[in-house]
DNA sequence: TTACATAGTGTAACTTGTACACTAACTTAC
DNA sequence: GTAAGTTAGTGTACAAGTTACACTATGTAA
């Protein structure tokens, strides 16, 4: 299969695991070096080519299942990036040339964001490392991997101020404690304990569900969940969420 | 110049005229058509190539100020488009092909809109008809840019809800009835005037000024103007725009 | 049985949203 | 210069939402 190498998809994968918001990375293999230099930054986001028969949306969810197993993910185009220095990989150059195409100096990159719960997900990409990263302690990555993450944290920020996307980093069950959890970590702020609950209640899409916290050495937390069919119906009178 | 010429960009002008809410599209040539149907759709957005040693922003730019003869018009990215059925014109096919080029079934493309008031805007473009034409009137366009004005407007509602865009559709000097329309016709929605007014008051970047409206047949309004330099400093206590 | 940890709850003061109708100021036509 | 036409501009009462704040309840583990 050819590939249009000039386009790819980066996806700034968060997920949430009771604690923190993390970021998914994946280890660069010694040969995705632009230079020998052992002091280049060693993580990168996950992104791939873009098939020529391909939506971007379908390459996104193709890097998305790779990783995962996963293809029912929360998945959002964000933003693209084109800048003329962003860097084409020396072997993809080399490549390029062997099948008779101008290797452009450019990727032109398409950014998306996935959001999901970290238990979920199994972990093993092409053979490579990958990890989870609390967002707030993510260090240099490759290329301009640090300017798309911070470009995804604001556009998640800006979508969460008025759609339910905060419901796609818990599991299915959840407790208000964790929604709550979410919030803050996502606008990095503290909410109020009981006027976040009064919020909620007011929100019929949060269904309290006849269930309680398993394993847990204190007292167990009612149960959650979120129903999109009755949001989609009542969305019209609740559109404002937590910030 | 090279052209990088699977990377377009098309732009969603919308300009506001004290009436309506306008786009802005192009008339096509003949040439341009895919086929030779006379049934084709004779309009489009403004759109072009980007030069491979541009970045996207700049290419969008460009295409504006070759429209309106301005470079300081409010822009901004929003999706971008790349299903495989997209279609390049016959004749670039052909002009790649000239150069030696593969030449690929799609063109992807990065939306932009932009925002100003129609009154600044010349309305010239690489000698082609131009015309404003009421958004809610835009019949069929070429290719896929109905869809592309479609997911402009929820991107530009979705952003205004928590950005002051609406004041870069009216002139420097506004009044309040224009501003109230402004958001009427990108909500499609009215709102009392009387509470809008109450709403603007709390705003302390919309600046009553020491000027009247001139040359109206009725009593002349009080003119207002936009500070973003308040905005930036208070931004954080009055984030709630009208919807 | 006690210590520990988190869950869960209500109220009062204040701010904002909503619904609603008349007078004021200017221009134009007669 | 008077009347008709047009849009500007204003206030109030009620409902809803926001904010700040501290204690009791229920489970586990030692």
């Amino acid at each position: 299969m050819k590939l249009s190498s000039y386009i790819s998809v980066d996806c700034v994968v968060l997920g949430y695991d009771s604690e923190q918001l993390n970021v998914l990375l994946v280890e660069r293999k010694l040969d995705d070096k632009v230079n020998d230099s052992p002091f280049e930054p060693d993580w990168t986001l996950t992104g791939n080519h873009v098939y020529l028969d391909e939506d971007i949306e379908e390459a996104a969810n193709r890097v998305l299942y790779d990783l995962t197993g996963f293809s029912e993910i929360y998945l959002e185009q964000f933003k693209t990036f084109a800048a003329p220095d962003r860097l084409l990989k020396p072997k993809d150059q080399v490549w390029l040339k062997s099948i008779g195409m101008d290797p452009l100096k450019r990727v032109v990159t398409i950014g998306f964001f996935a959001l999901l719960a970290t238990q979920k997900v199994s972990l093993k990409w092409m053979g490579r490392n990958v990890k989870w990263t609390p967002v707030k302690e993510v260090g240099d990555l490759a290329f301009d991997h640090n300017q798309i993450l911070d470009s995804a944290l604001i556009a998640i920020r800006n979508k969460m101020r008025h759609e339910p996307l905060g419901f796609e980093l818990l599991p299915e069950k959840f407790t208000l404690t964790q929604l709550q959890q979410v919030y803050e970590q996502i606008f990095d702020a503290k909410f109020d304990k009981r006027n976040f609950r009064k919020k909620v209640n007011r929100m019929q899409y949060v269904i309290a569900l006849d269930e309680k916290q398993k394993g847990v050495p204190h007292k167990p937390a009612q149960l959650y969940k979120f129903s999109r069919e009755i949001y989609e119906q009542t969305k019209r009178e609740l559109l404002e969420f937590f910030v």
